[in-house]
DNA sequence: ATCGGAGATATTGTCAACAATTTCATCGAC
DNA sequence: GTCGATGAAATTGTTGACAATATCTCCGAT
């Protein structure tokens, strides 16, 4: 074990996995230049693969590829930060509607638990957790939707929010500001009320996007 | 000139731009198995272009990419083509809202014509026109909104419709339908009255789900 | 000191041959 | 006649070397 290099399908995979880890971590920074040959000793992959792998996150809006002066981490100001709430929000909101129409007795029952866990990670302060649940929370009600097509959409545009959601989450006061949004979405869906379940989620992503507003901007280029 | 293959990026935009028309012009059936060295032919590029152009068309989600077994054009059921339909419905009626907060002077006049070109065009029944005034509408609206991400993504979600909107504007009957539809969402931008616009444009798409659902199905599978 | 240009270096893009895998056709057993 | 195995053909996947381009470095002129 150790030096041999993934190759081919392994190896894109990998790297596609790689580097959307080190984004979601913060280890590379936007605008940051991705050279091929790099990526491929780091990540113990083929330049081929890597190429792939690129292409591939280029696609999901990850990375931007310039041609013949190479791939960088996507920069996402705060304005594109809110036109990509926006549609998360028309796009849970449809989400959220459906679910209302087709939970199941068994998806209830998760949700009821995801609520009160909620409010138990926020009572004892534990952010992590309730950061967590918040994830967990959102997948959930893209999942019972049966919207396949909305929830492929909104992993991709999550996909391009990682920096934000990381900052908006650790805001002091912003769990007690959300808790009862969220409460809200899982009440209308729990009680079966599309169009109730399709106002809560937008209003809590309307409140996001106020947030992110308030956001002096993640980051003046440093390079 | 003749058969001086296209190379590289040329070859790869060759390629795709072919695969994309002949898609909608229908000359690709849905299923249709998609051989590298063929295309390559065909379009007079290499291997290497094929290869490339074919990941794009997959990310767009034109065609199914199956490891080692190559690419398929894309079968997109009634189901697949309701949910893509959902979700342009919740888009554009984004869209709509916030191109009737934003229209300029300018964007009003080209719409207002829009919209009498669009009662002539019924009016002599030229459904050809009709037909694309209907798409100029349409993308007029998403690109005055300046809502850039719901933009790329509708015009994500309309390259997989190519066929089903073939299919529909030919319906009999279907323009006097739809034009009053058209008419609302003119009107309600004209008046700059976002609510009344994000109601009249998802009005209109779940006009054309019912149409969907009212659909025999495109073809049970020929080959 | 600053600007601009020439050469060197680094980086991306291309290609054709080769390897691995799947698909197809043929043939034999039951 | 159907099913399954065997081998041939077709197809996709991978690789490394090479070509084209961009970026950097250094130097001289103003």
């Amino acid at each position: 074990m150790g030096q041999n290099r993934a190759t081919g399908q392994a190896g894109r995979g990998t790297v596609v996995r790689g580097i959307r880890q080190a984004l979601a971590a913060g280890d590379m920074a936007p605008g940051q230049r991705l050279v091929e040959q790099e990526l491929a000793d780091t990540f113990h992959a083929t330049r081929s693969s890597v190429r792939e792998a690129l292409q591939e996150l280029a696609a999901d809006g990850l990375v931007e590829l310039i041609p013949r002066r190479g791939a960088r981490v996507r920069v996402i100001s705060v304005e594109d930060a809110v036109l990509i709430t926006e549609c998360r929000a028309v796009l849970e909101g449809l989400c959220a509607r459906r679910a209302a129409e087709r939970a199941t007795e068994k998806d209830r029952a998760v949700l009821r638990d995801i609520g009160t866990a909620m409010e138990d990670a926020v009572d004892q302060g534990e952010l992590e957790t309730y950061s967590a649940l918040n994830r967990r929370l959102h997948e959930l009600v893209a999942r019972v939707s049966g919207q396949t097509v909305a929830e492929s959409l909104l992993d991709r545009l999550n996909g391009q929010m990682v920096r934000y959601q990381f900052r908006l989450a650790l805001r002091p006061g912003r769990p007690t500001q959300s808790l009862p949004q969220h409460r809200a979405i899982v009440d209308a869906i729990l009680a079966g009320d599309p169009a109730a379940a399709e106002r809560a989620a937008r209003a809590h992503l309307d409140s996001v996007i106020e947030q992110l507003r308030a956001t002096p901007g993640p980051s003046p280029h440093l390079a």
